[in-house]
DNA sequence: CGAGGTCTTGAAGACGATCAACAAACGTGG
DNA sequence: CCACGTTTGTTGATCGTCTTCAAGACCTCG
C-alpha cells in the first residue's frame, strides 16, 4: 500500500531499514474520502500531513471573487501537503478529483524524524521540490502551449507518473475525471476540453473514453507536447511503444 | 549585505548564533553578473547554490522549440538555487534578469550544514516551500486573470517583497526591467504589456517610469489584482519546539 | 548628433470563452 | 429490467482578449 510512496522516497537515495520503518510507523490508520471532499482548507494551520495512497487529488487556489484555479494534481504515493509541515498557514486547498485513500502523519512525528534523520529530511524535501519543478512545468505549460499542446503534455505527464509508480496497464490508464474537471487542471473551458480530447483522438494519439485514457502514439504526443520529462527527476521511463 | 537574507531565514525561527555564522562562513566571496548573463543552464548539475544579494534575476524554463518561459523572479536575500542541493539535474535556467550581485555555497558544505543543524534545514527547507507557494501563486494569475490584472499583481507581489526586506523607498521601488521583460514574466507580448502599463497609469494606480515604479493607490491596486500576499508566508511562523 | 534600443499606437487576425441547444451515458428507484 | 432524471459529452455560433505585424516617436549613450 506504501509502495508508490517508499518508491518516489527512494529515489533521492533509499532510506536505511530504520529511516523506513519509523516513517511509516508514524502514520495513521487509512481512511478512505469521495470525490469532491476537502482534505484541507486554504489558509488553515493543519497539524498534520496527507500520504494519498489511492486516487487523485488536487490543489485549488481559491481567489477573493470566487474563482479557482487548480495548481496540481497529485497521485498514488504523493505526499499532498507535506509542504504543510515547514510551511505555517496554507495558501490552497486540497480537494479529491476522484475517491481517494489516505494516511495521515502528525507534525510533530515528523519533526521529531526529521530531527532524529537528516537523510530522511532530505528524502521528504527533494519531494517538495519535485513538486515545485512540476509546478514550474506547469506554469510554462500554461504560458507557452496552446490548447492542443496542454491536453497532450497533461497525458504525457500522467502516464509517466503513473507508470513509474506502476500504475499503469500497458498503455492504458485509469483517470476517472469530467472533462469539466480537466478544464480546471488545463484551465480551460469544459467545451473547449472537448474540442481538444477530440482533436487528439482525430489524431490518432489517444484513446480517451469516460474513465481510461490509452496512448496510441507516444511518439507523437512527445512531440506536440514538447514533452521533457527532466522535471520529474524519474529514471528513465521504458517507452510504452515498445 | 546578508541582512536580506537573514530576515527571510528569521522568518521560520531565527537561526541560533552558531548557526549562523556557520552558515555565512560557508559563502564563497561575492561576484557581479551583467543582465542577461546565465547563472545557471538548464540540465545542468551544479555543485553549489547561488544567493542574490542585489538585483532581479529569474527563472527560465525552455521549450524544445526555443520558445521560454519565466517562471520566478527573485530580488535580494533570496536563494535563488537552492532546490537544486536536493535535487539532481536542473529542469530550468536561472538568469540575471538586471546586473546583480550573488555569493554561491558549496552544496557539500551546505549538506555538512544540513545534517548538523536539522533546524537550520528546515528553515533552507522552508524558504523552498515559498518559492513553491510562489509558483501556485502565479499558476492562478496566468489562469485565473486577465493582462490588467496580471500586471496589478505583478506591481503589488514585486513592492511587497521588496518592502519586507526593506528595499523600497517609500511608496517607490526600483525596476530596471524593460517592458519586453515584463512580458516573459506576466506571459503578454511587449505590445500588451505596454497597453497594460498605459491603462494602470490612466486608472492612477501606478507612475510606473523606466526603471521606477510608484504607487499612487495602494488599495486600488489590491482590490484589481486581488493581491492576497498569505502566499508569501511573511507573518513570523511560530516554532513552539523552540 | 546619430544610431539602436525602447516605447507607443493602429489594424487585422487567431484562439479560446461564452451562450445555447441537444445527445448520450449513468444511476436510482420502481 | 425499464423509466426517468441528472450528469456528462458534443456541436454550432458569436464575441472578446490578446497576438502579430507594421510604423513612427522617444530616449539614451556612444
Amino acid at each position: 500500500m506504501f509502495e508508490p510512496f517508499l518508491k518516489k522516497l527512494s529515489r533521492h537515495g533509499p532510506p536505511s531499514q530504520a529511516e523506513q520503518a519509523a516513517l511509516l510507523a508514524a502514520f495513521a490508520p487509512t481512511r478512505t474520502l469521495q470525490a469532491g471532499e476537502e482534505i484541507l482548507r486554504q489558509f488553515s494551520e493543519p497539524s498534520e500531513s496527507t500520504l494519498l495512497l489511492s486516487g487523485f487529488c488536487g490543489r485549488l487556489v481559491s481567489l477573493v471573487d470566487g474563482a479557482q484555479q487548480l495548481t496540481a494534481v497529485h497521485l498514488a504515493g504523493d505526499f499532498v501537503d507535506l509542504h504543510a509541515f515547514v510551511l505555517g498557514r496554507m495558501d490552497h486547498s486540497v480537494v479529491a478529483l476522484t475517491s481517494c485513500q489516505i494516511a495521515t502523519v502528525a507534525h510533530s512525528a515528523l519533526r521529531n524524524l526529521t530531527e532524529t534523520y537528516p537523510r530522511l529530511a532530505r528524502s521528504l524535501w527533494f519531494l517538495t521540490m519535485v513538486d515545485a519543478a512540476t509546478h514550474r512545468q506547469w506554469l510554462t505549460t500554461l504560458g507557452r502551449r496552446d490548447a492542443l499542446q496542454r491536453g497532450a503534455h497533461l497525458v504525457c505527464e500522467l502516464y509517466t507518473r503513473l507508470n513509474d509508480v506502476g500504475l499503469t496497464d500497458g498503455q492504458k490508464f485509469s483517470f476517472p475525471m469530467t472533462q469539466a474537471g480537466v478544464g480546471d487542471i488545463l484551465c480551460l473551458s469544459k467545451v473547449h476540453v472537448n474540442r481538444v480530447v477530440k482533436d487528439l483522438r482525430a489524431r490518432g494519439l489517444v484513446a480517451w473514453s469516460r474513465r481510461d485514457i490509452e496512448i496510441l502514439d507516444w511518439p507523437g504526443l512527445v512531440k506536440l507536447a514538447e514533452f521533457e520529462p527532466t522535471y520529474l527527476q524519474l529514471e528513465p521511463v521504458p517507452d510504452p511503444a515498445r
